[in-house]
Order: C-alpha cells, then sequence, then structure tokens
DNA sequence: TATATAGTAAAACGATCGTTCCAAAACTAG
DNA sequence: CTAGTTTTGGAACGATCGTTTTACTATATA
C-alpha cells in the first residue's frame, strides 16, 4: 500500500452530480469538475477513470439519495391515497425552498432525455429505467388506494395505466419546466395533487 | 450588386434546424451544420451571423411551420371537443410515422428546456414563450368544448386552469419521452385524448 | 529506515470548438 | 467590356475540450 486518498469519495460525487444536475454532462467542463470538487483532474481520473466514469457515478448517487427516497413513501402500503398526496406534497415543497439560482433545480435524468439520451445508448437506458421506476411506484400507489375506493374504478372513469401516465406526466413535465418557470412548475404539481384527491375523494388533508 | 446567393435561405434553415432539433444546440457543430446544409462557415456565416443567428432562423422556422401549424386547430371555432381530439391525432400520427432514427423526433424547444434555456436568458424567454402558447391554445379549445357541455364545469371536477395544465403536461412530457421510448410517448398522447373524451362524453369518435 | 506503492500537481497533448480573414470567383450595373 | 460589389472556398486563429504523461510527494509495509 502507498498514500492514503485525501477526499472522500461521496463527496466529490455530489459535488460533480450538482454540477450535471445544473449544467447537463456537456456543457460541465474538466474545469468545471475541479472547481466544484476542489480536486486536480490526476485525482478525477485516478479515481473514477474518465468524465463519464464520473457521471455515471453522479446518477447512481442521484438515483440512491433523491430519486429512491422520494419514491419510498409511494410504496409504504397505506390503502387510501395518502402516499400520492404525500410525494406531491414533498415535491412541491422541495421545488418551492430552492433557491432561485439553485443547480438543484428539476431533474438530472429528464435533462438527460433531451441531451445525452438522444444519441448515447446507455443513457438511455438509464432515462428509461427512471421512467420505468416512476411510473411503477406511481402505479402501485394508485392501485393500493384504489382498493379502498372501488368506486373509483367505475365506467365512464379513466383507468389505472391512464392515471398512471397522467401522473408520470404532471410529475415529468414539472421538472421540466421547473428550469423555465419555477412557478408554473409548482402548478403542476398542485395539479397533480387535486386530481388525485378527485380520483379519491375520500382522501383526506 | 453582385454576385448572387446560390441557396435558398428557407431550405438552409431547415436542414439546420433538423439538426438543432436532432442533436442539440450545443451538440452540432459547425462541421456538422456544412455537412447537413452543403454550405461553406463562409456562407453561413454571411448569412446568419454567427451560429447563434442561425439557430435563431432555425427555432422561428420551427415554430412557423411545425408548432404553429398543430396549434391552429385548436383556434378553429367548434363547440365541441373535436378540435382537441383532432390535436392529439394529429400529434399521435405524426408520432408513429416517423421512421425510428428520424432527426425530428421529439420537439426542438422542449429539448432546448433541458439544455440551452437552464443558463441562455433568451432561450429561455423563447421556451416559456412556447409553453404559454401551448397552454392558451388547449385553454381555448377547453372553454369552446366546455361551452356546449356546461355539466362538464360542474362541482367535484377538474377546473379548466387544471385541465390545461393536465394536456399541456401529456402533451410536453410526450415530446420528451418520444427520444427514449416512442411507444410509451404515443401511449401518454393517446391518455391525452381519452381524457377529453371523458371530460367530454358527447364528443364524436 | 528503506522500499514499494499509490495519490497528487502541473504541464502538455491532439482534437475540435466557433470565429475571422483573405483572396479568388461570380455576377450586376453602367 | 469594365468597374464595382457580393458571395464563396479554404486556411488559419485562439480558445477550450477530454485525456495522457511525467515527475514528485506522501505513506503503509517490511
Amino acid at each position: 500500500m502507498g498514500r492514503l486518498q485525501t477526499f472522500d469519495n461521496s463527496v466529490v460525487v455530489q459535488a460533480a452530480r450538482d454540477l450535471f444536475w445544473d449544467k447537463g454532462y456537456e456543457a460541465a467542463s474538466l474545469a468545471d469538475l475541479e472547481a466544484a470538487t476542489g480536486l486536480g483532474r490526476s485525482s478525477l481520473y485516478h479515481a473514477f477513470g474518465s468524465k463519464r466514469g464520473l457521471f455515471d457515478a453522479a446518477v447512481t448517487d442521484y438515483l440512491d439519495t433523491v430519486i429512491r427516497p422520494r419514491l419510498a413513501v409511494l410504496h409504504e402500503g397505506t390503502t387510501d391515497a395518502t402516499a400520492l398526496l404525500y410525494y406531491f406534497d414533498a415535491l412541491i415543497r422541495a421545488t418551492a425552498s430552492l433557491a432561485d439560482g439553485s443547480p438543484r433545480m428539476g431533474c438530472l435524468l429528464v435533462n438527460c432525455a433531451a441531451g445525452l439520451a438522444a444519441h448515447d445508448d446507455p443513457a438511455r437506458a438509464l432515462v428509461e429505467g427512471y421512467r420505468v421506476e416512476l411510473a411503477d411506484a406511481l402505479r402501485y400507489a394508485l392501485a393500493s388506494a384504489s382498493k379502498s375506493e372501488p368506486s373509483a374504478a367505475g365506467a365512464g372513469s379513466v383507468g389505472l395505466d391512464e392515471r398512471v401516465r397522467t401522473l408520470s406526466s404532471l410529475s415529468m413535465s414539472a421538472m421540466l419546466v421547473a428550469r423555465v418557470n419555477r412557478d408554473e412548475a409548482i402548478a403542476l404539481l398542485k395539479t397533480a395533487s387535486s386530481q388525485v384527491r378527485i380520483w379519491f375523494p375520500g382522501s383526506p388533508g
């Protein structure tokens, strides 16, 4: 063994993650990454192999520390719409409380969908995986809430898959719009919330 | 007077537009633009001043030849939901009929929202303008359809603004998802269509 | 303490970026 | 046909890109 690393990997990855989140993969230069992490490129390349390697680590961290904790509440086994309402409320509060020029506006992977994923297959798979994970979590929570309110599935009303798509859509477009008009992003999330309350009128709040 | 331009400006702009549409502003290089338009960079700079100038011309063309013709059907004064259904059907057919690697997948401005618009104020204004134009057109068509079906505005149902946001959201996220999963993008648009039919059960089709 | 090993700093690399410049070619107007 | 003006081809510019190399420092092991 020789000299030991003087920095904490996860701290560096999170600094890089916020930079990618803010500027996107291509626009975040090595010089930017050096400044954001406080490391020289020697250290970055030694630890992560390439810019793409660092980006992959950043995305993994993003999923583990940002996305999945959010989606976890949808899997808590409530039999009403509480979980759904809680999910959108958390998203609203997160969006509303962010400083105006915060790097953490919107969603790292939504930004990827329009950028990298256009011509990079691994990135496309990443984004599609995220989309499926979001849809599955919403579907689970919607199905759970429907059990206690079977009337909601009656004729003339919208089906489960379409509810999933409506809420997925509102979530994703809110993340997209957040970079351009924060108030409208919040309004989109509130629309999701009130749609849930209309589908499940017996729900609290 | 001296030598005359040998190329048609609008043909060149549309070639550039498709390239920007496909790869985004930053990833489309001058070399790419030369190849796509068939012009040397002298001619491009002489005619458009800069890469950004060419991009602005491309966006203007995009709005005039792609977006506004689509939105126009929403302003045709029907008193039922026909216009809305026609709008989403056209979007579905356009998305479904595109070749697999077509450069015209998704929406040029939706891609901008996640890329350029993050830190470029003029681009942000462009994207926000597009969003407002889409929302206004949907609002007009929804209000028109509601006149012949006032029951749709009854208590316990979703309000006009929330309907606008739901349909805007499905449109935008379909354009976003189109670059990653075309079938799901179509499913999102079909969800919009069937949501319209549920809100306005008296509509044809 | 000597040695092997691993981390760090800084410079340099070739490639590519958007832009500019210059001169030759092409055409209109007189 | 000439003079004058504009377009075009192509080389060159400086800046910046991600990556690699080189040399040096620090430290765990023996």
